[in-house]
DNA sequence: GCTTGAAATTTCATGCTTGAAATTATCGGG
DNA sequence: CCCGATAATTTCAAGCATGAAATTTCAAGC
C-alpha cells in the first residue's frame, strides 16, 4: 500500500488478470445456466431471446441495422436469426414506406406473448443464481462493472442506451 | 419448484438482474476486445488461445476428454479445434500406450513458443483494459465473483482446479 | 472365446458469429 | 436523365458450439 505511481506495481497486473479470469468464468457459468434453462423450458436460444428482448422494448419495430447495432452483433448474423423467428411466427417483417432498401422488424402478438413468459422466467432464474449476493455487493459490482465498461482501451463503441 | 423466500425486498431481484446485465455487458466488451486483438496481432481466435493455454499448463499432454472437461466445452468441439491446430503445426497427437481408444494431445515446440508470446500480450491487454480498477476494487470483485461462481443454482459442475 | 456394457472419440445436423463481398436502392449533383 | 457515392441488407465461407448418434476399443463375466 505504498507505491503511488512508479510505472505500476508488478502484482497489480497479475491481480487484474485474475479479476478478468474470474469475470469470464462466472459469466460463462451463469450464461450456460440461462442457455440451458431457455433450451429446456422454452426450446429456444440466448441469441433468439436477445433479439426478442430488443424488439419487445421497441414496440414500433426496428430496422435490421438498428437491431444489429443495439445487440452489437454483425448484420449478417441478425439476418439469420430473424429468418428463423419469422418462420416460427414470432416476428414480422414490414417494408418501410419510402425506402425500398430497409425493412422494419417487429414482434407478432405471439412473439410478444412468448417473450413475456420468457422474460419473467429469466428474471427468476437470475435472481436465484445471484441470491447469495447481498445488496451492498450488488452496488459495488455495478460500480466496478461500469468502470470496466467505460475503459478507453475497449475496442467496441459504447454509445447506445442499454 | 422452490418457495420464494418470504423476507426478500421487492427490489432485490431487480437489482440482481441489473448486476447480471452489467456483468454480461462488461464481459462481452472485454472479450470482444481480446478477440479482436488476437485476430489482428496473432491471426488467431479465443477458442484456439484457450486450448493452447490448457495444453501449455499441462506439459505432459491431455487426453481429448480431459481437454474438453478442462475447457468445459463439448467433445466434438475440441475435435475440430485440435484438427486445425495440428494442421498449423502447433499441436501434436500422440497415441496412448495400452489404450487404442484415447489420444494424447500436446503442444509442439512451435506451439509452445507461439503461446508464450500470446500469453504475454494477453496479460498486457487485460491489465490495460482494467487499469481503472484500483486494487481494492479488484479484491471486492474477486470475492463477489467467487460467490456467484459457487451458487448452487448453477447448472454446470465446478469441480476442477482452474 | 463370446457377449455385453461402458469408455473415448468422432461424426453429424443445426445454429450462432464474424468479416468481406455482393446486391439493391437512395440521393445529390452535373 | 445519368453517375457516382453512400446506405441497407443479404450472401458467403469459415470457424465455433451444442447435443445426439455412431464408431471403435476395452474390460469383465460367463
Amino acid at each position: 500500500m505504498s507505491m503511488p505511481q512508479p510505472g505500476e506495481a508488478p502484482d497489480t497486473a497479475r491481480q487484474r488478470l485474475r479479476v478478468w479470469l474470474r469475470l469470464l468464468k462466472a459469466t460463462r457459468l451463469v450464461e450456460a445456466t440461462v442457455r440451458e434453462n431457455l433450451r429446456v423450458e422454452f426450446d429456444t436460444t440466448l441469441p433468439r431471446f436477445d433479439v426478442l428482448a430488443a424488439l419487445y422494448r421497441f414496440e414500433d419495430g426496428l430496422k435490421m441495422s438498428e437491431l444489429s447495432a443495439a445487440l452489437r452483433v454483425s448484420n449478417g448474423n441478425v439476418t439469420g436469426i430473424i429468418e428463423r423467428l419469422v418462420t416460427d411466427g414470432l416476428v414480422l417483417r414490414v417494408p418501410v414506406a419510402g425506402d425500398k432498401r430497409a425493412t422494419l422488424v417487429r414482434l407478432t402478438k405471439k412473439g410478444n406473448e412468448e417473450f413475456s413468459k420468457m422474460a419473467a422466467a429469466h428474471a427468476t432464474w437470475v435472481s436465484a443464481i445471484l441470491e447469495e449476493l447481498p445488496p451492498e455487493a450488488c452496488e459495488q459490482m455495478i460500480g466496478h462493472l461500469d468502470t470496466i465498461g467505460n475503459s478507453p482501451k475497449l475496442t467496441a463503441k459504447v454509445n447506445g442506451d442499454d
